[in-house]
DNA sequence: GTTGAAACCTATCGCCGATAGGCTAAACCT
DNA sequence: AGGTTTAGCCTATCGGCGATAGGTTTCAAC
């Protein structure tokens, strides 16, 4: 795990894979500076070097996890039309981006919000809102033209498949459904108008 | 907030009650012991002589947030026979649950599991069982007797709630739409069969 | 009055995030 | 070539964390 090499130019990259692979073993909130520094292979003082802190090595992985998601249900859902089918897409591909991808689903909707930056909070809002403009949009052709309706329709659906990843994540030992069944039932049931 | 008095024989109650007020009022993960100590007005390691550690203190709160629930959602339930009214009755107090006892919600739902002894594990895994029975008895009624459909729609239901209070706590900046206007869209579109 | 337990204390351990201050070596400039 | 800058790293240290060790006070029961 360790590196002799100085890997000049992409320690910071490096950092944040190290850090993501770390959120995604362990309990997030208990991954700390020194496990992270200890993987790569520097003193736990010469990540600051990278970065001004904890918050923002996890400011930039909420990030790119906002924008891994939006990549993946965007490409979902090009090129349908129908409302129904576009909801499916995009609460099947959400459900497995944070199924696999629980580390980066974590950071992005379920870890406690570290103390940021201003500049830090509007980067993760605007990442936030393009992953978000996915399902608004598919929201929007639904709902015809009330704004309030349209947010308020898009913010439900969001909240019932978030409701399923986050359970499923959290609480692993509840005795849950046949993981199958239940993921097609949940869909089925919160994509119909 | 210190207490020169002794109060022998419920300062173990009396800092359950700190404890769970400083969990509403911080961000969770981030309540120190040394804080529930501050608060009581006792030294930190005194809490040892109460409880085996902080673990402990969550497994109580964990129970008793179960048990707080599952009274609120029962009673609401009570002598309600139509399926629709149930699940409305179940979810409207389940949301109201959430977001008026935040701490206590964050603790049975939202919070990282603390490592449990298998007795700690068994007593949170019961008292949780018994509040989920209340969406599981209406859900029986209302699939039929298809053991796994009732738990997968039970489940379901859960998951679609849970997302809307998880998402409204964890996630305050977003910009939300009107909270009740929300909250009806949400329930109304959950609750169909 | 003595005993024993409940409740509390200080001191300390090994973690944690973060800062201070110094060293090395590559890169850049005249 | 010689000098300067700078990226990257180090050790030492700070205050706060959960937890333990070991001693002291208080008080009811006998």
């Amino acid at each position: 795990m360790t590196n002799g090499t100085p890997r000049r130019g992409n320690r910071r990259e490096q950092i944040l894979e190290v850090a993501m692979e770390l959120f995604g073993n362990h309990e997030i909130e208990r991954v700390s500076t020194r496990q992270i520094a200890t993987a790569v292979g520097i003193s736990q003082p010469s990540l600051y070097a990278h970065f001004s802190g904890l918050d923002e090595i996890t400011t930039e992985l909420c990030c790119r996890a906002f924008d891994l998601l939006h990549g993946r249900t965007s490409t979902a859902t090009h090129g349908l039309t129908d409302h129904q089918a576009r909801f499916r897409a995009i609460g099947r591909e959400y459900v497995r981006f944070g199924l696999e991808q629980s580390a980066a689903y974590r950071v992005a909707f379920m870890m406690e919000p570290m103390p940021r930056t201003d500049e830090q909070k509007a980067r993760v809002m605007a990442a936030g809102h393009r992953a978000f403009s996915v399902l608004l949009d598919a929201c929007r052709d639904a709902a015809g033209n009330d704004d309030d309706a349209t947010h308020a329709l898009a913010q439900s659906m969001w909240a019932s498949v978030h409701g399923l990843v986050a359970l499923l994540l959290a609480r692993e030992d509840f005795p849950w459904a046949e993981r199958d069944l239940l993921i097609e039932t949940h869909l089925a049931r919160i994509c119909r108008i």
